[in-house]
DNA sequence: CTTAGGG
DNA sequence: CCCTAAG
């Protein structure tokens, strides 16, 4: 933005050694007796050897129609009139050009598709004269009395570019420009780039200023290219390119056309030119972003803001019915759980019954087995103890360390806790298996048979909101497991026993691989099944005692 | 939703 | 334990 005069010359200079021989003379020539310098033709004159030459026309047509679109009030008279004058300006200027140089590579660009496509392009730009431009090039009989700085004005209004653009670097002179003041191209100055300068030197204003008018143009252009690009998946909003008119569409798509050109061969802008280039660069995808946040306050910003907040806001609305989607799926009656998960600790806390009062909050972290940890190696034991204490009959039928209420209390326990530390880990609860529970897992097993774990779930663990059938069927998985792994180092583990600190009896596993023998277990029963087969036999009192490592906490 | 299996 | 695919 702050590019001097002397910058410009460089860049100049630079860019003329870039010309090709061919290209050179006849750009060089053009630019030569381009006194009147257009503000779109520009790209026109610079380009002759590429349909994309066209570009600046078509951009400027564009860029009219997207302000209609823009402002949705296509038959607004003022606008037409305006849009006349500018229209005015850039055709009798470029007119001029093109009929110099029409026959040497412009004229094939006339017929190209760019300009056969009128149909394609808006109807604005029939009404703005255009076509007249590109037919005969009559431009007398669009409006006179068009003032530079009203076209200025315009199209900065219009215009929701506001980004520096790269130095004009041409030397050639704006006709219209030319004629204004110091005071009047520095107001000119001002509503392109919106801000002043205290540069006095008139050259370099208007080199400025027109290089602006022309970048707001084509980033115009190149926004409405995007935004069209971008439209079906927008269609929700209220796009403009798709929502308006027909000429609307068929703008849409011709500009997309030679943007897409445009694009392609921005490369080759850049190494010829160089100024185009880079300005072309700014005004993809990425301008247009930055664009459009730099504009979001601004009234003239009226459609760049619309269109910059729809890729946004639909977005984040995605996201969310994607997060709702999936809590309420998977957040059914039957997992709780996950649905606190999704909500946060607060109303997990809701969630579960009441504190019975020896609940002890652990810190998230913590491992819950922790506080049964203190139980030790005795935990079987004194489990045992309590419930044939309490004895409560319960569902459970046979085994005599069947569910008490005191595990049901630990069980609540355990639940808390895991509430607690569920609030941010995805490993909620790592709810300790009680020998209660493993010992009614164990019945059920026998009674319902394995696989049956919503029965069982129901039968042996009804009151426990935790332990869903999946969970219990985890278990059973881990139960055959360690019966595997007892089973082939017995004496191991008998002698590693007393470390850990939950041990499931011996008999219970007994249990476990007479039940795997009768109810196979998908896969652990098979080298179960040949082991257990035999011993289970001898199951009862005899090996009662013993016991062996087995992980209840899974 | 339940079950089975993988992580 | 959690997640997910499959019936």
């Amino acid at each position: 933005m702050n590019t001097t005069s002397k910058d410009c010359s460089i860049t100049f200079d630079e860019i003329a050694n870039m010309f090709t021989p061919k290209f050179s003379e006849v750009d060089l020539s053009l630019f030569a007796a381009s006194e009147h310098e257009a503000i779109g033709l520009e790209h026109f004159l610079m380009e002759p050897k590429c349909n994309r030459n066209l570009i600046g026309v078509v951009d400027f047509e564009t860029f009219h129609s997207q302000k209609f679109f823009d402002v949705e009030d296509f038959s607004g008279a003022i606008e037409y009139d305006e849009t006349k004058h500018h229209c005015d300006a850039v055709c009798s200027n470029s007119a001029k050009e093109v009929r110099e140089e029409k026959r040497e590579s412009i004229e094939d660009m006339l017929n190209d598709n760019v300009f056969d496509g009128k149909t394609r392009l808006p109807t604005t730009g029939k009404e703005f004269g255009l076509e007249s431009y590109l037919g005969n090039a009559d431009l007398e009989s669009l409006s006179p009395g068009f003032d530079e700085r009203d076209y200025v004005a315009e199209i900065s209004y219009m215009s929701s570019a506001s980004v520096p653009a790269l130095q004009f670097t041409h030397n050639h002179n704006s006709p219209m420009l030319n004629q204004m003041t110091v005071h009047e191209l520095h107001e000119a100055f001002k509503s392109v780039f919106g801000r002043e300068t205290l540069v006095t030197d008139k050259q370099w204003l208007k080199h400025r200023v027109l290089f602006g008018l022309r970048n707001q143009v084509e980033s115009d252009s190149d926004l409405n290219h995007i935004k069209c690009g971008t439209t079906s998946y927008k269609t929700e909003d209220k796009t403009l390119c798709l929502s308006s008119s027909d000429s609307s569409r068929s703008a849409a798509s011709s500009i997309k056309c030679v943007l897409g050109d445009e694009t392609m061969s921005l490369d080759w802008h850049v190494g010829r030119k160089g100024l185009a280039g880079l300005d072309l660069q700014t005004t993809s995808m990425e301008l247009s972003e930055i664009e459009l946040c730099s504009h979001d306050g601004g009234d003239k910003a009226l459609v760049t803001r619309k269109r910059l907040r729809k890729p946004p806001k639909r977005y984040i609305e995605e996201s969310l019915e994607a997060n709702s989607k999936y809590c309420k799926g998977k957040s059914g009656a039957v997992r709780p759980r996950k649905c606190l998960k999704e909500f946060g600790t607060s109303q997990l806390a809701c969630e579960d019954k009441p504190f019975k009062g020896s609940c002890i909050q652990v810190p998230f972290g913590l491992p819950i087995e922790e506080g049964h940890v203190k139980i030790n190696a005795s935990y079987w034991d004194s489990e045992n103890c309590r419930d044939d204490r309490i004895s409560s009959p319960k569902q459970l039928v046979t085994e005599p360390s069947a569910a008490a209420s005191q595990d049901e209390i630990s069980e609540d326990e355990h639940v808390t806790r895991s509430i607690v530390r569920k609030g941010s880990s995805r490993r909620k609860h790592h709810i300790s298996w009680t020998p209660s529970e493993v010992m009614r897992l164990i019945e059920g097993v026998s009674q319902c048979g394995v696989g049956r774990w919503a029965e069982i779930k129901r039968l042996s663990f009804p009151s426990s909101s935790r332990r869903t059938s999946v969970d219990l069927k985890d278990k059973w998985r881990n139960l055959l497991r360690a019966c595997c792994v007892q089973l082939q180092s017995k004496r191991k583990v008998k002698q590693g026993q007393k470390q850990a600190s939950h041990r499931v009896p011996e008999s219970v596993l007994w249990r476990v691989r007479e039940l795997a023998t009768t109810y196979p277990y998908p896969r652990e029963s098979n080298s179960k099944v040949a082991y257990t087969a035999p011993i289970s036999s001898s199951f009862p009192a005899a090996i009662q005692n013993r016991s062996v490592a087995l992980s209840t906490s899974v």
